[in-house]
DNA sequence: CTAACTTTGTGAAGAAATTCACAAGCTCCG
DNA sequence: CGGAGCTTGTGAATTTCTTCACAAAGTTAG
């Protein structure tokens, strides 16, 4: 299969947030229009991105809300659950924890990690939390499919080697720092420093 | 002065972040290669990104370790401090607030708003907490360079339109949807469902 | 049934971003 | 001082992404 852009997946979620709530509405049909206005982008493109994976709407007519968002979920991967562990349950670990669309999206955090043996033992919504030394015992026995990082900066790389060793492949990081991992590793970094230094850009440039 | 790409823009910050990395550790000078490795691009691409600046580089020996992160600093913005209000004091909102990065950076919090009664007028950080009313006035005002909104995701694009017409120009969003500004608003979203969806597709389709 | 009207799906064209490749400039060493 | 050795800065080539534009296919009205 061609690659897939990463700015085609983007776009995809986006699509499928409005398919979710015009659903919710009782929308029954859309257009290319529809979607590509509340995406901000062109009905072109919105064409375009659903055309690598097949052909869902009806000539003249538009697409069908429930098929289209049906399967859009199948093509993003959300047609099943998955298992998440975060690791680092500080105050951005547990608002995370606790965060109610996680779960509703099929995310279940069924793992918690801290190097803090203070915590170690406690539990955080209903989950007990362990030590980050049973990491690699827990990953290797499959546990997880994706693990959520919370630590700080400078213990965020040491962390990701632990679990791409462990045999982790996708990872989801809040570090506020550049993160390193072999090509077979998905690694998505959250990095709000570097939002924040885009609008000071913008500011700065622009206006 | 030509559009930059917003592609450009991430990996300055990327370069910024190492520069200052190495600054700290006392080193004086790097290439484009060093900082193409740590970044995960290519030699070229540094240069390149860097071209639409200036000249910052000498031939044969690279580049001033403080002398680049300066001119990258101005560049991305961050000689001066910025006014920052957060909008809706949850559990994420208040995580910021409390954020010690974001005060290194030159990023002052210095509003808080919520439209909870119950928490308008208490402290959070040693800032008080005033009512989602004020907003406007105090926006008028020219209090504030940048918005920050935790507010949920029903409610965001009321309160977007609400910052906007007061004349609020960087906007920087966490709730979890898509939202429009004009095009003289710089809008920034973190959306945590979207990169949890980008790994769920590559777990998906590329293994 | 036919004609007018929609909207999709997709090659082709165009634009944008990245990579190549090399001349230019600087340092160092003998 | 001159030549070998680096590394930058940048046009040109290439690749990737987006937009255009239109045939194909369906719908609706008469």
């Amino acid at each position: 299969m061609k690659r897939i852009a990463d700015s085609t997946v983007r776009r995809l979620s986006i699509y499928l947030s409005f398919l979710e709530e015009i659903e919710a509405h009782g929308v029954l049909t859309t257009s290319s229009d529809d979607l590509a206005r509340l995406g901000g982008t062109t009905s072109a493109q919105v064409r375009k991105d659903l055309s690598f994976f097949g052909s869902f709407g009806k000539r003249g007519l538009g697409y069908s809300v429930p098929e289209l968002s049906s399967a859009l979920r199948e093509i993003l991967g959300l047609g099943r659950q998955w298992r998440v562990c975060i690791v680092g349950v500080g105050k951005v670990g547990s608002a995370l924890a606790r965060y109610a669309g996680f779960a509703e999206r099929g995310f279940n955090v069924t793992g918690l990690y801290d190097s803090d043996a203070s915590k170690v033992n406690h539990r955080s919504v209903g989950v007990v939390i362990r030590s980050t030394d049973d990491l690699e015992r827990d990953i290797r026995a499959g546990k997880y499919d994706i693990a959520v990082i919370t630590v700080p900066a400078e213990n965020a790389q040491a962390i990701v080697d632990r679990l791409v060793k462990a045999g982790m492949k996708a990872i989801l990081s809040f570090a506020p720092t550049q993160l390193t991992v072999p090509e077979d590793v998905e690694l998505r970094t959250v990095n709000m420093a570097m939002e924040l230094e885009a609008l000071t850009f913008a500011l700065t440039n622009r206006s």
